[in-house]
DNA sequence: AATGAATGAGAATTCATTCAT
DNA sequence: AATGAATGAATTCTCATTCAT
C-alpha cells in the first residue's frame, strides 16, 4: 500500500539551474516516450535527448516512472486550467450545438498541440501507474462532463449521467486521432462529423427523457 | 526493406503433435500477453505456460513478434467468420435500427469472449508489429462497414463513406470496454446507449444528405 | 517477513549439465569472495572466474545474495560432517587436554582447507543475509560445545554452559586465523598456545565449580 | 606506490569554523558508518549527517576513505591516552589477577563507549585501507601488552612473548562482544570470565615457564 | 523435435568525485 | 568556503535468442 511515495520528484530543485533541469527532462521524455512509447525509451535516452546525463536525471526523480507520471501532472494541470477557462458556467447554458462545438474544438486543439499527450494516455494498460494516470485524467474529465449534464438532463439518474458523460469522454477521446490523422481539409470535416456524431446522441437522449415524463 | 520475412512460421509442421504445439503455444500466448501485455510477456513464460520448453517454441516461432501475427491472424479469422456470417446482403436491408442492433451485439460478444483480443489490439503503438496488425484488423472492419454503407448512402463520396465507416468502428471500439466494464444489468444500458449514438449519428447523417439533393 | 524464499536456487538443474555448473558457480564465488570480498565482488567477475556468462550465474542464482547463501550452507554441511564424525559420545569422555587437543586441531584443519570460509564469516556485518547466515553458524557450533559441556560441568546452569560454550567458540575463532598466519612450525606452537589458553579456562571454571559444592 | 598521498586532509582548515566542520563531518562519519558499514555509507549521507554538502566535505577530506583514516586516528589517540594511564610501569607490578581485572574493564569501558569503534574495526578484510587501519590499531595495542610482559616472562623469547600478547589482545578483541551483548547483570559474569580466561592461560603459561629453568 | 542450459548486449540505477555559482 | 547540481563509469539483473545433448 505505502510502496511508493505520490511524491514524483527525489529531491526539490535549491537552484534555478535545477528547476531548468527538470522541465528541460520532463520535455525530453515528452518527446521520446511520444516516439517510441513509455517501455521502449531508455533513461539514458531521456537524459541525452535533453542534454544531460543519467546522473542529472536520477538527481531529480527516483525512477523512470516518475518521469512519467510527472508527464501526467503536466498534462493534467494544462487541462484543469483549459477546463477552468472554457467550461464556465456561461458556457454551459449555451446550445447543446454550441457547446459541443466549443468542446470539440478546444480538446482537438489541445490534442494536436500536446503529441506526447497521445502516446501517454492512449491505451498501453502495460505500466500500472501509467495505467492509474490515465484513468485518473479520464475520471476527472468524466466529472466535468457530468456536472454541465446536469443543466441539460435535470431529470436522469446520476449513475445514467455518468455513463452519458463517460460515454461522451470516451468516444471523444477516440475519435479525436481520426482528425489529427488527416490533412487540414479533413480535419475540419471530420471535427465537424464527431460533433454532429455527440450531439445527435445527446439529442436522442433528451427526447427519450422527455418522452418518459 | 528485406528486414523481416513475412513467415509467421519458421516451419510447417509436418506431424499432428507439432500442429497441437502451435496451438498450445498460441493459446499460452494469448493469455500471457492477455495478463502483463506484449512488451512485458517472455518467451520462457509462454512457453511454460504452454507446457513447453523455449527451445521448443523457437522450433516453430522465429521470433517473439511471430507469436504475435499469429495470434493476430486468428483474430482476423474469427472476425471474418463473424462478418461473413453476419453482414450479409440480407442484413444490409435491415432498418437501420435493428441493422445497429445486430452489429452492436455481434461484436459486444466477441470482445467478451475473447479477453486476449482486447489487451492486446487495444493501444499501445509501441511495438510497430502490433501497431501494424492492430491497423490492418482496423482497416478490415472499416471497410465491411464501408461497404455495407453503400446500401444507406448511395450518393456519398467514397472518401465520406470511408470516414463514417471508420468513425463507426472507431468509436465502437472504444465503447465497448465500457460494457465489458459493468455488471450484466449495466451492460444491456451501455450496450443500448453505445446503439443509439451510432444510430443517431447515422440517422443526422442521412437526413442532412437528403437534405443536400 | 515473507520477502525472501529460503530457497537459494532459482530452479533445480535438470540436466547433468546444470548441476556441473551450480558447482562451478559456487567454487568461483568462494575464491572471489575470499579475495575481494562480498561487496567487492561483482557477478560477472564471479561468472567469468567460473568460465560462464553472467546470464548462466542468473539463471540458477536469483541474485548475488543467493551465491552467499549457498555458500553459507555448503559450509554447514561440511562443519556438520565434521561435528558428527568426530565429536562422538567416545570423544566427550576422553581427558580434557585431549579433547581440546582434538577439538582445535581438527578446526585449525578446516580452516586451513576452506579459505574462503574465513572471509566469509569473519566481520563484515555489512549483508543482513551474511550476518544471520554467520550468527546461524555461530550458534550452531555453540550447541554442540554445549552439549559436549554436559559431562564436565553437570551442575553448571544451562545459561553458564552456554556462556563458557559461546566464549569457548568465540574466543578458538578468533585465534585460528593467528595460527594461519604463521608458517609451519610456529603453527603448532601457536595452536598449543590456543589449546592451553582453552584448557587452562576451563580447568579454572571446574575447579571453581567444585569448590562451591 | 605514490598513488596514494598520505594525507588525511585535503588541507589545513585555516579558521576555527573549519576546525568545527572537519569534527562535525567525522562525528557523523563515526555515526554513519556504524549504522551501515564503511561500503554501504555514501558521501552524501556523511554530509547530509553532518549538516553539510557533499562539496563541503570534499573540501576537508581528499576522498571517503580519508574520513575512515582520520576516524582511525581519532580511535588511536583515545586509546593511547588510555594505554599512557592505564599501563603504567606501577600497574606492570600488580598481582596477575589485579591486573587482568584492570586491563579488561578498561577496555570493556572504551569499547562500551564508541560504538563506531566496534562497527568499523570488526571484521571486513574487503577494504585495505579499512585493514590496513586495523592492522595498525591491533599491533599498537600487541606492543603495549608485549611491553608489560617483559615484568612476568623475563625468559621468554621475543617472539614467544609477541605470541602470547597477540592472543591476549585477540581473544579479547574478539570476547568483548559478547558482554556488550548482553544485559548488565550478564556483563559482569562475562566480564568475569574473560578476565578468568586470561589470567587462567597466563598463569599456566608462567608456571610452565618456571618448569622449564 | 524437445529440452533446458548458455550467451551477452542492454537496461535501470548508484555513487564517488568534480564543477559552476 | 559552501552549496548543490553534473558527470559517467560501474554494477546488478533481464530476456530474446542460440546451442549442445
Amino acid at each position: 500500500m505505502a510502496k511508493k511515495k505520490t511524491a514524483t520528484l527525489r529531491r526539490q530543485p535549491q537552484q534555478e539551474r535545477g528547476t531548468r533541469r527538470i522541465t528541460e527532462l520532463l520535455d525530453a521524455a515528452d518527446r521520446v516516450f511520444a516516439q517510441v512509447g513509455y517501455e521502449g525509451a531508455t533513461t539514458n535516452a531521456i537524459a541525452k535527448e535533453a542534454g544531460a546525463s543519467v546522473g542529472s536525471l536520477y538527481q531529480f526523480f527516483p525512477d523512470k516512472e516518475a518521469l512519467l507520471l510527472a508527464l501526467a501532472d503536466r498534462y493534467r494541470s494544462a487541462l484543469h486550467e483549459i477546463h477552468d477557462r472554457v467550461f464556465t458556467a456561461e458556457t454551459a447554458r449555451l446550445p447543446l450545438a454550441q457547446l459541443y462545438d466549443l468542446v470539440v474544438e478546444t480538446l482537438a486543439g489541445f490534442y494536436a498541440a500536446h503529441p506526447g499527450f497521445r502516446s501517454l494516455f492512449y491505451g498501453s494498460t502495460t505500466t500500472p501507474a501509467l495505467a492509474a494516470a490515465a484513468a485518473t485524467l479520464h475520471e476527472e474529465c468524466v466529472q466535468r462532463v457530468e456536472a454541465m449534464m446536469a443543466h441539460g438532463l435535470p431529470h436522469a439518474s446520476p449513475a445514467r449521467r455518468r455513463l452519458l458523460a463517460d460515454m461522451n469522454v470516451t468516444a471523444l477521446k477516440a475519435l479525436l486521432p481520426l482528425a489529427e490523422a488527416s490533412n487540414a481539409r479533413c480535419r475540419a470535416e471530420v471535427l465537424a462529423e464527431i460533433k454532429r456524431m455527440l450531439h445527435a446522441h445527446m439529442q436522442a437522449v433528451m427526447q427519450c427523457e422527455t418522452m418518459r415524463e
